[in-house]
DNA sequence: TCCTCTAGCTTGGAC
DNA sequence: GTCCAAGGTAGAGGA
């Protein structure tokens, strides 16, 4: 890793285009030839970078850069596209190089995944007495997140709400709202914060599993930490219905044992 | 700016847990106060940071842990949230400060509004003859991007197709796509890359815009730079027309001094 | 490899 | 402030 502080002026073009303008910076060069360039502010994202695979190329300024200051150029280039990268470099004041070697590597717990867990052992804040069938229910379009079935509906006719629905655009969720007291199944889609997306992901899962004899009619279920209006009020509208995941009161049933550290 | 090399490990327990093993990393310190750790590998995200505001409070180690080569303890908390980052520090190998004032930003050129200002201004792309509406079309859902006319079609009668659409899941479309030959007005939705997500917005804003006798029937128009094969399968299932940008041929078309730089 | 979905997303903009 | 959409999204995981 090498680390350089200098001011500079940098040019990206590639995907878009953009400038910035001369001013004091810290440069990092990483031992695959990535480039990031970093301001004292922001966040942890660089102002502008060079993802690997790139090459850097260091070069002096031409006659008319040095004049205005340019003491050195680095152009960065990437190899599988056309994106690049120019560093003008001013004063430097400061140059380093580190060897750090492969990093061991980050360990993670707590994610969305965490959350599917949870509710699969827990499967009954879905609806008491429902049973897990399977996580990760694979259908045509991609997998659900959880699949779970209703207890005491062996008998229930499949077809009972075919007369119901069909109608306007959203009819087919409207199926599901008016078969309610016949559901043998539940599709449970897990977030951590549900948008709009969760909703249409949803949607047409429940589309394609109501078609299936086998499962049908199937309930569908939005959990997830925080939900967005607009996403409840869509998801009302199509009769998916809504549970709210307490995280750290699931956790708190969990065994702890169970947690990474 | 404070740049230090070291050996670290690092814990972070917040909206997830992770940890780093003991290893070299690089950490910066930026005058906002927030932390990034980064590795000599990967990409520009930092493997673990702490994002402003947030405070860094710097002390000795316990006996236990000075046991275990630990030479100092940075814990960075989060003034806001509960977040928090524990990094031990081993062997430090670098350890420098700089001034580097604030950044005067980034210039930027050549995203989605272009793409949008661009087609605005070659709209016969949609069809022949086309004329602009306007561009971020209101609807009751969202702006939709363009909002075309097509040319000849005031006496075309609006309900033509009403006899032969409905049908399936996507009747919706299937009406748009029977109309063909009578559309007044077409909706674009531009994208620089099309996903699922895109033809969901555009069938929403489809499904509101024909209720509407003064604009329907409306035909669908995906504008985007790469459509995905989802994408493009589920768009042509639902009868919107895809259309494939040219940026670069686009932007030569348009007047070079347009452009920022 | 391509394609999909998640992310401690981050970030900017509208309301 | 909240909420939503875009990103040079990046990165993981499955077909």
């Amino acid at each position: 890793m090498r680390i350089v502080v200098a001011t500079c002026a940098v040019d990206y073009s590639g995907r878009l285009s953009a400038h910035l303008p001369l001013a004091p910076r810290v440069l990092m060069v990483k031992a695959d030839g990535s480039v990031l360039v970093h301001s004292d502010g922001g966040s942890y994202k660089p102002l502008n970078w060079m993802s690997p695979p790139c090459t850097l190329k260091v070069s002096e300024p031409t006659a008319d850069q040095a004049e205005q200051g340019v003491t050195v150029v680095w152009t960065v280039s990437a190899t599988k596209t056309d994106d690049k990268l120019v560093v003008s470099l001013h004063d430097v004041v400061h140059d380093s190089a580190h060897e750090l070697g492969v990093d061991p590597g980050l360990q993670k717990d707590g994610v969305e995944a965490h959350l599917q867990k949870l509710l699969a052992e827990q499967v009954e804040l879905v609806g008491t007495g429902h049973t897990l069938v399977r996580r990760e229910f694979p259908t045509a379009i991609g997998p659900v997140d959880l699949m779970v079935r209703v207890p005491g509906r062996a008998g229930a006719a499949s077809g009972a709400s075919a007369a119901t629905g069909v109608g306007g655009a959203v009819e087919v969720t409207v199926e599901v709202d008016t078969a309610a007291t016949s559901h043998r199944h539940v599709a449970v889609e897990i977030k951590r914060r549900a948008t709009i997306d969760a909703v249409e992901q949803l949607t047409r899962y429940l589309e394609l599993l109501n078609r299936d004899p086998h499962l049908a009619p199937v309930r569908g279920v939005l959990a997830a930490q925080s939900i967005a209006p607009q996403a409840r009020t869509l998801a009302t509208d199509r009769g998916i219905d809504c549970l709210l995941l307490d995280y750290d009161a699931m956790r708190g049933v969990d065994d702890p044992d169970s947690r990474l550290f």
